[in-house]
This record gives C-alpha cells, structure tokens and sequence, in this order.
DNA sequence: CTGTATCCTTAGGGATACTG
DNA sequence: CAGTATCCCTAAGGATACAG
C-alpha cells in the first residue's frame, strides 16, 4: 500500500505508523507473530483479547498491502495459509522491546504469564538475538 | 485512570498501550509535546493533521487520566493551561525514538522537516539525552 | 478449520456554533 | 485564544451465519 498524499495526513513518522497502527488490533497481530509463535488464522483467534473472524481478515489483508505480513499456503495443508512477518514486520521488535518495557515500567496490572516478558530480564541486545533466532526459522526471506 | 479487568481486554504489555493510544490521535499529542515544544490547547490544534477542538479536548483528557499529561494554569496567563508531560510521558521517549527510526527506514515518503528526525543522525543515547534535556526545561516534577 | 458475507451497534471523528 | 457543546456521519468493531 502506498503511503501518498491523497491517504495521508501529513509525512511525520509519527503519523505513518499510526495510519498503519492506529486502531485495536494490529498491533495484537504482530505480538502474536512476534513473540507467540502464532501463524495462522486459527492462533489469532484464539488470543485472549477475542477478535472477530471479519476484523481478523481485515487487519490480515492490510498487513499484506503495507508488506508487513506474507502469507503462503501451508506445504502441509492446502487449505491453510501461514502468515510471516516480512523483514519491515521484524524490524518493528525493537518498538515491541520499548512498549512492553514501558508497560511494565507503568502498568501495576500487568502481569507476565507472555514469555517474551521474560525477555525483558536480559538486556535488549540479548532479547533482540533471541526473537529474531526464532523468527528466522519459520521466516522466508 | 485505572487498569482493571472491567474496562480492559487482557493484562498484556503491548494491550495496554494500544487501550491507551490505540486511535489516531493521541500519540500525535505527545510527538508534540515530545519534540515540538508546544504545550497549549491551541499548539496541538495547529498542527499538520488539522485535529478538532473537541477530539482533543477529549485526548488531552484521557492522557491526565491516564497521567502521562498534566496541566496546570499559566501563570503569565491566567486563562490559558500549560500542558506537560509526566514522567510516565517522558518514559514513551525510547519508543518515540524507535517509531522515528522505523518509518525512516520504511516509508519512502516520509520526509524529514522535523527537527526530531535529525535527532537520529546521532547515536540513540545522545538523541535520549538531548530531548530529556529540552523537556526538563518545563515540565515540572 | 479457514476464511467471507451480512447485519447491526457504537465509538471515533469532523464541522461548526458558542461561551468565558 | 481556550476550550465546551451539538449535530451528524462514517468506519471500527461485534455477532453470527455460511461456504469451501
């Protein structure tokens, strides 16, 4: 999806992210990608926040468009697709590593029972190294 | 304002930003107040996105409820409020930094008129220190 | 199980008038 | 200038039925 004049507001990074990022579920989907180990329809259903099959697609297909997520037909299944994170998908791990470090800086609610919590007790090098290790292994480049 | 299981979806990290600023506006508000060096109700209105008055007096709202903003009465002017970020605000600086750096690499038309972009050309600690510096000017503790 | 399609409701958002 | 209050509309989101 091209990010032109007529679809924007202005040409902030700020802004380009939240026209990407801007709602409820988006970014849910790249957790689930990023540190759940979840690729396919039914893992991201099945994620506590409850999203609806239709948003659920929608999101997908506007992850496709801005080459964040691919999708290809499972080798072992005909009728399943996998989603990956594409290298623009990996790259936002950094982002992740703030929020979530943010988050547990400020929110007295969260909880960690998410493993890539756990990440947050290495330094951020060391957490970066070990999620994109898992990432590279379902990853096409 | 509180994190509670009434009024959020699940206690994960990256769930509880989006609950914050999952929408279009509201982290626009903190990029200016962030880098911008605008700090009244009419700063933030003038800025490229063109915001209306009511949705931000409604953001400006939640982000106090939330406590990331505070505002208090200008002395120099007894009508007007000076808004600032709190400290949890100033602690959104690394993810600010990150968001800057990945539309940088991945938005082709993402322009550099701001001042924030060329914080990148120095190392992130450097570019930490120099907005953490700007901000101590004003905001109060 | 992987999605599409449909229907419906609500919240986000825009325009603008208005008050101190 | 700094907001508040209304009106209105569209898109986001939820529930559920259905098709391959």
């Amino acid at each position: 999806m091209e990010h032109t004049s007529e679809n924007c507001r202005s040409n902030c990074p700020i802004n380009y992210v939240l026209e990407i990022f801007g709602d409820k579920w988006t970014l849910l989907i790249i957790r689930d990608l990023m540190f759940k180990g979840k690729n396919t329809f039914g893992d991201f259903l099945k994620s506590d926040e409850k999203i609806a099959t239709n948003m659920l697609a929608v999101r997908l297909k506007r992850l496709e468009e801005f080459e964040i997520v691919r999708k290809k037909v499972d080798p072992n299944n005909g009728s399943r697709q996998i989603y990956t994170l594409t290298q623009k998908g990996i790259d936002l791990l950094p982002i992740m590593l703030e929020i979530t470090a943010w988050s547990g800086k400020h929110d007295t609610e969260t909880n960690a029972p998410a493993p890539f919590l756990k990440l947050l007790d290495a330094d951020r090098k060391t957490a970066e190294a070990k999620v994109l290790a898992q990432l590279a292994d379902n990853t096409p480049r």
